[in-house]
DNA sequence: GTGAAAGCGCTAACAC
DNA sequence: GTGTTAGCGCTTTCAC
């Protein structure tokens, strides 16, 4: 059906080895030669069947991105920087998105498995440091974005502890002691490493908060708007909140908007991540800013190298963050 | 190095013939033999060379979306209906973007030369319409979301010109007579049509806008601002304005209300795609909704019912938009 | 019900 | 500088 190798050899009346040689500008062969395989692959349209390229060489020159979401605004971002990245090595960026579901995660590293990948990244992924780590003893493979307690893989992120830290900081420092957290029930290693370090920073300042001033759910925007339903509904309302994500800090605006209050002079919302709608919002909204390009340039060199077999990388990589003041905490 | 099906046929005891065999469910097999095969590939952890079994198939069970721009978040609704789909044919979509430049789309279309997928979505092309054409000519390709003027290629998108049409009969609806209108400098086929059904709908009502009502720049969000800047600065002010995106809908409403303007009393902005944000901003934000998860399967569907070759299928296929009137046109 | 063997398209020894 | 050929891992006829 499709032109070969062999169509191209016999019309330009050269072997297969030699079209081979052309093709991947490999040893020596005439400049006669080269001209008529040149220009008979043109003539006859052909393109190389990257199956038995990719079968015989042992190599597939593509890497899988899992997104876990599709809504995350970060991971385009990051997935541009490893392309970017890999495309200097010759490698191409495939990306799939497994919904939070282990089942279709599972699934699309089916493409690992059958080698339709040399390696994969992992945007947050809903597997555990054994099977993590069972992966990387086979396969090669790294995080991003989010790393997994307690494996021992390549991983990419910033440091969410210090980011908590300085987004608690950044609002200490504008004069609140009165400071809420919308965090998350369940334990992803990110969020609760933004709490933690959310904590640390108000002990440090001798600050003490009530339990109400605490609340967990998902990242739903839903959820956002509950939490200042919440805060506004107790007596002592806090002056402060601090989102451990973009849109729940979206979303408390609104609602506290919605409820009367005015953001920015009231009540201070700084969130995390600092998605692109964080500064077209009304207000812009202040955040914690992740290096999302250079985080995926990272990530993609370090997988690549690994992939090469030049190294055996298994680093925790922690990239630094910037706190961005805007609107939703005060001018 | 890994593990074959030589090894798994040597170890169970059988010939490569009845692992595959047990492997594809096909012909028969007696249950010792297939007991045996399933037990060693477990044992061994045995997963199938796809680029052997590609090769040997000329299949690859996936097809590649290109994305245009990662900012865009209608791209990950459509895909997720792609997935959705073409998963019940046991197929997987990977996607790419290509930061809408023609050298990086026609470089991730190689995995369509090079036979690394079965078929290929555009969701939005930098080419044109006998680039394309020539392209359908060779392999399976389809367009979603963005058609291509002229194109003969299997295509689904909404009415643009409707919903263009729509959004501004929804404005003369609401008593609007000066309404402006944020379109595009280039002639993208979406928005040139939704460009005319507004001035369809305008004409039918007898409305004459004068042509410092009409704004023609990019996608990006600055152009939104320039545009409300431009129309605010009139004598006689626009009352409404519809943009033909949501994110310059946004940039408009974020621009009048820094100049003082009342969104949704003074002035009311409907925009189009419906994306996530528009109930999420405040104000909320009216626009044109298109059916992305739906658009996403029948794209799906289609295309691999063309690759499976029951059909050659070049229907150009109108999903249904729907008007969401919210706050941002009042109440 | 099962095995032997051809061959998918390609690359890379190896020989000349 | 070039051709011949083995073989990557797999499926599928064709015998038996």
């Amino acid at each position: 059906m499709s032109v070969t190798i062999k169509d191209v050899a016999k019309a330009a009346g050269v072997s297969v080895a030699t079209v081979s040689r052309v093709l991947n500008g490999s040893a020596n062969v005439s400049d006669a030669a080269t001209k008529a395989v040149n220009e008979t692959i043109k003539e006859l349209h052909y393109s190389p069947n990257f199956l038995g390229r990719n079968l015989r060489k042992c190599v597939t020159n593509s890497i899988l991105v899992i997104q876990p979401s599709s809504e995350h605004s970060l991971y385009p971002k990051i997935i541009a920087g490893m392309q970017e990245e890999a495309a200097l090595e010759g490698y191409d960026i495939i990306s799939s998105i497994s919904n939070e579901t282990r089942e279709i995660e599972n699934r699309q590293l089916n493409m690992l498995y059958n080698r339709t990948v040399d390696g994969a990244v992992l945007l947050g992924t809903m597997f555990d440091a054994e099977t993590v780590n069972a992966l990387a003893e086979n396969y090669h493979i790294a995080l991003c974005c989010e790393g997994v307690e307690g494996a021992d893989v390549l991983t990419v992120a910033v440091d969410d502890e210090l980011g908590g830290y300085d987004a608690a900081k950044a609002l200490i420092g504008l004069g609140h002691e009165k400071i809420a957290i919308i965090s998350l029930k369940d334990n992803i290693v990110s969020s609760s490493r933004r709490e933690k370090g959310f904590f640390k920073a108000l002990k440090e300042c001798g600050i003490d908060i009530p339990e109400n001033y605490v609340y967990r759910g998902t990242y739903e925007y839903q959820n956002g708007c509950d939490a200042v339903k919440q805060f506004l509904s107790l007596k002592d309302k806090p002056t402060a909140i601090f989102a451990i994500s973009d849109i729940l800090a979206a979303a408390a605006i609104k609602q506290a908007s919605e409820m009367g209050v005015e953001i920015g002079k009231e009540l201070a919302v700084i969130g995390f991540d600092d998605i692109t709608w964080c500064e077209k919002f009304i207000p812009t909204i202040s955040s914690i800013s992740q290096p999302c390009y250079e985080m995926g340039r990272l990530v993609a060199r370090k997988l690549l190298s690994n992939i090469k077999g030049e190294t055996k990388d298994k680093g925790y990589y922690k990239m630094a963050h910037k706190v961005m003041l805007r609107e939703s905490t005060g001018k």
